[in-house]
This record gives C-alpha cells, structure tokens and sequence, in this order.
DNA sequence: TAGCATAATGACAACCGGTTTCACTATCGT
DNA sequence: ACGATAGTGAAACCGGTTGTCATTATGCTA
C-alpha cells in the first residue's frame, strides 16, 4: 500500500475500511470514511475499493439491498470465509472446505473457480436469533 | 404450474426457457421467447421469471455482462450444480459436496446458506480451452 | 351467451447502483 | 519554481430492474 498521492483521502478509507469489521458497501465505507475526510467524494470510494480489488486486499462477498458488498482480508493464499448475509459478520474458515466440491465438480467436466467463492453466504448466530423472534 | 390464464405467453417463456439449457438473463429469455409470442413484453418476462423463483423451478446463477442469469431445475430436495460463467453451462453434482464447508462453518458459529449456493461458478472445458487460445 | 370481477399484460417512465467524463488540484521529480 | 502526471469530485450518463396504469384476457355466474 504504497504511501502515494492524496494520502489523506487513501487513508480516511483504509481507516474506515478497516474499523468495519464486517462486509460493506462502498456507499456504507464512503460515509464513515467522510468523519475524516468531508470532501471525500463518492467516485474515489468506488475507485479506491477498485484498487483495493485489484491488489487483492478486498473481494465481493455478495450483496446486500441491492448494493454489493466487500470484505477486507489481508490472508494471503487460498482461503475461504463466511459471511453473514444479513449483518455482514465474517469468520475466516479453517482448512480447504471446498476441496470435495471442487472434486465433484471436475468428475461433471468443470473447473470450480475458487476465487469466486471466496465468501460463502451464511448467516451469523446473533442473526439467526432475531429471525427466530421475528417469526 | 397450474394452466391458468394466458396460457400462450406463460408456456413460450417455458418453452424457450427449457431449450436453452444453460444459464439465462431475463432479456435472452424473453428474445427466445419472441418467436412463438411475438406480442410478448419484457415486464412480463421479469414478472414470470420472478414468479418461476417464488415456486422454485428457477434460482438465481450470478451475473453474466451486468445481466442476472438463472438456472431452470425440477430437481427436489438438496443438491447444487455448477455452471459456467462463461457460457452458462450446467451440470448436477452427485451427493452434497457442500457438507464439509457447512460443518466448518457451524464451528465457526454461522449457518451456511445452502439455499444461496444452489449455483457454483466453475469453467466448463469448452470455455476453458477458448481461454488458453485467446492467451 | 352476456356480463361481471379480477388476474395478467405491456408500453412507458421512474429508479438506482455503478461508471464515465472532464475540468481542476495535489504531488513528485527536476 | 515549474512542468508532467496521477488523483479528485461533481455531474452526466448507462443499463438492468421495478413501478405505474390503462387495457385486455380469462373464468365464473346468472
């Protein structure tokens, strides 16, 4: 992450990026980064989670409301984690859950693709909870 | 998928549907289906597919291009298929081979969707070998 | 068969997330 | 300082999807 130009706006996002805890959209990250930068504009949050694609920090994990939704994860190598898709809690999974799926899948001629399945939709225990209640 | 009322339009979309085999957007749907119902309008095409989700013979597949595209499936019960991203074709897996990720996810205390991962992205070989061409 | 209630339809407009444009600014190297 | 260039943000734009609403098709009843 190089230090580069404009480091204020970089790091007000990286900040609010970071104090998430949680997947997020890009309008979620823009507002709470605006704390610290006021004159953050919406098109250098979408163009910074771009970068942050790019260079692996971030991936989609899904929508949510319509908005996609990223998680910021400085694992390297293959890994997989779950998210929650109604409060966009994440946990990071132990191990190669997928192995016997990629398996499967090339016996039926097909090469899974991992990276895209880098987030499983899932939903948390606190969640799961107010589901049960509401109904 | 009771006869109901016009029954014209409802069995084009079906029929066009069903001959595509492979994941299909809304809009290549309702094009297909132009054929045999030229009067057909496009509304109308979101509005069954929509419906064909709430009954379960379709579920959503990813995006291709922008486009949401989803698979027909008659199958009952608990199973997932793969399908290409590339060009939407789609195979059944045997067995449930998500079951080691959904027992990693329980000891991390979230309740994978099965229901959200009815669709894994994969490559078919078709489309993988186009892509060692092209590089 | 005529007439009514109602689901279904389709042209069109509105909506909304996301991207592009473009004039302007901040930063770096010299 | 100053020129080159990456970065910025307001606003226009885009395309998929959804909402609106007057019209039409269908089933039911008399």
């Amino acid at each position: 992450m190089e230090p580069g130009r404009n480091r204020k706006n970089r790091m007000a996002l990286l900040e609010a990026g970071r104090s998430m805890n949680r997947a997020f959209s890009v309008r979620e990250l823009h507002t709470a980064a605006r704390d610290a930068a006021p004159r953050l504009g919406l098109t250098t949050a979408y163009r910074t989670m771009e970068r942050w694609r790019e260079e692996g920090w971030a991936e989609e994990a899904g929508t949510r409301g319509g908005e996609a939704v990223y998680v910021l994860c400085a694992a390297q190598g293959h890994h997989h984690h779950v998210v929650c898709v109604d409060c966009g809690a994440t946990a990071l999974l132990e191990g190669c859950a997928l192995e016997p799926a990629r398996e499967s899948a090339r016996t039926a001629g097909f090469d899974l693709l991992d990276a895209a399945l880098g987030s499983l939709p899932a939903r948390c225990q606190a969640c799961a909870g107010a589901d049960e209640q509401s109904a």
